[in-house]
DNA sequence: GTCTATAAGGAGATAGAC
DNA sequence: GTCTATCTCCTTATAGAC
C-alpha cells in the first residue's frame, strides 16, 4: 500500500498555527532554535522572543530549565521527524525509488528553509555529548529508535541481518548529507546520499 | 605501494609534546575544546587553562579572538585529519581492505578517545552554520577538500564519476558514524559504516 | 612578550507584583 | 497564570603592570 500520507506534510519546523498557547510557541521556537544553532549556542531570552512569550513563561511550563526544555525538544522532535521520514517511505511502492523520493524530498525541504533546518536533533547531540550526560542519552534513544524502525521498514524487503545494516547506513547519510548540505549552502550531498542509498538497498536485495 | 606510513599513528588531538610554545599550547588546546564541544560552548578560558597559558596570550597570538582563533582550527586540523585518513588507506594494497581497514582503526580511536574524538571539524560546523557566515565558509572549504581528495583516491580503482559519489559517501558514513557512535558511546556504527563503504566500493568496481 | 585585573555585556535563573 | 525586574555568574575583550 503506497500513498498513505499526504504528498507535502508540513515542514517539522514551520510556523505555530496562529491562535497557538503559550507553552506551544516556547516548545516550537526553542525546537526551531535548538536544532539550528545547538543547545550552548541557544539563549533562553531568544526562544522567549521568538516565541513571542514573556521570559518567565519558560520556567513557568519548564520548571527545570534549559535541561528540561532541551530534553524535550530531543525526545519530541526526534519521533516526528522519524515518522515524517517513514512517511515518505510509504508514498512509493518500489522500496528503491521510495529511497530515493524519501532524500529527494529532503534535499528539497533543505533548500525551501534557506538550509537552515536538516536534522532536529544531531546538533545538539554534538554540542552536548561530552558536557551532559541526560541530554546526550536522550539524543542516544532516539538514534537508537530510528535505526530500530529503519530496520523494520527494511525488513520488508530484506533479510534482518542486512536490514538493519541498510537502516545504519541511512541513517548515517542522512545526518552526514545534511551536515555537508547545511556547511556548503548545497542540496546535491543528499541527492549523492540518496543514489548511494539505492545502491546499498539494490546489492542487498 | 601500501605500508608508506606507520601503523601508529598518533591521535590527532593528543597532548601536545612537552617543551611546546605558549603558541603551540594554546592552538592545541582549542583543536580539542573547539572539536569536543563546539564554538559556543567552548570559552576562551577554558581554552588557557587547557593550555597552561595566561588568558591574555590568547589575544597576544590571536588578536582576532575567538573568531579567528576557531578559524585557524578548522583550517589546520581539517587538513590533518584528511592527511590521517589517507595514509590509513594507503596500509592495505587492496582498496575495499584499506576501506574497512580505515574505519576499523577510526573506531579504535574513538574508543580510546573515550567516545571523545570524532571528526574534528563537524561540531564546530553545526554550530556556526547558521550564525557565524565567515567560519561556515571554512567548514565547507574543507569539506570540499576532503571529497576532492577522496574522488582522486577512489578514481584510483574506478571512474570518476562514480569516484565523486563514493568519496560523498565516504564522508557522510564517517560523519553519521562519528555522530552515532559518540552520541551512543559504541564503536558499532563504524564499522557499520565500513561494511557499507566496502559494498559501494564492491559495486562500483 | 608574559601575565593580571577589570570592564562591559549577556547568560540562566529567581522573586514577586499584578 | 502572566509578566517584569533583578540577581548572580560567566563570557569575550581590553588596558596596563611587570
Amino acid at each position: 500500500m503506497a500513498a498513505a500520507t499526504p504528498s507535502n506534510p508540513p515542514p517539522l519546523l514551520a510556523d505555530p498555527p496562529p491562535g497557538s498557547g503559550t507553552r506551544a510557541r516556547i516548545r516550537h521556537a526553542a525546537a526551531r532554535l535548538f536544532a539550528r544553532r545547538g543547545y550552548a549556542g541557544t539563549g533562553l531570552k531568544q526562544v522567549a522572543t521568538d516565541a513571542s512569550a514573556p521570559f518567565g513563561s519558560i520556567y513557568h511550563f519548564f520548571p527545570g530549565g534549559k535541561d528540561a526544555l532541551a530534553e524535550d525538544m530531543i525526545r519530541t522532535t526526534g519521533p516526528q521527524f522519524m515518522a515524517l521520514v517513514l512517511g515518505l517511505l510509504e508514498e512509493r511502492d518500489d522500496p528503491v525509488d521510495a529511497v530515493v523520493h524519501a532524500f529527494d524530498s529532503a534535499a528539497r525541504d533543505l533548500v525551501a528553509s534557506g538550509y537552515a533546518d536538516g536534522c532536529p536533533v544531531a546538533t545538539m547531540a554534538l554540542d552536548v555529548v561530552d558536557t551532559n550526560e541526560t541530554l546526550r542519552g536522550a539524543a542516544a534513544d532516539v538514534f537508537a529508535e530510528w535505526i530500530d524502525g529503519g530496520t523494520a521498514w527494511f525488513s520488508r524487503h530484506v533479510s534482518p541481518d542486512r536490514a538493519r545494516d541498510l537502516a545504519s547506513a541511512m541513517v548515517m547519510l542522512v545526518e552526514g548529507a545534511f551536515l555537508l548540505g547545511r556547511t556548503s549552502r548545497d542540496p546535491e550531498p543528499l541527492r549523492a546520499a540518496g543514489r548511494s542509498m539505492a545502491t546499498l538497498l539494490a546489492a542487498a536485495r
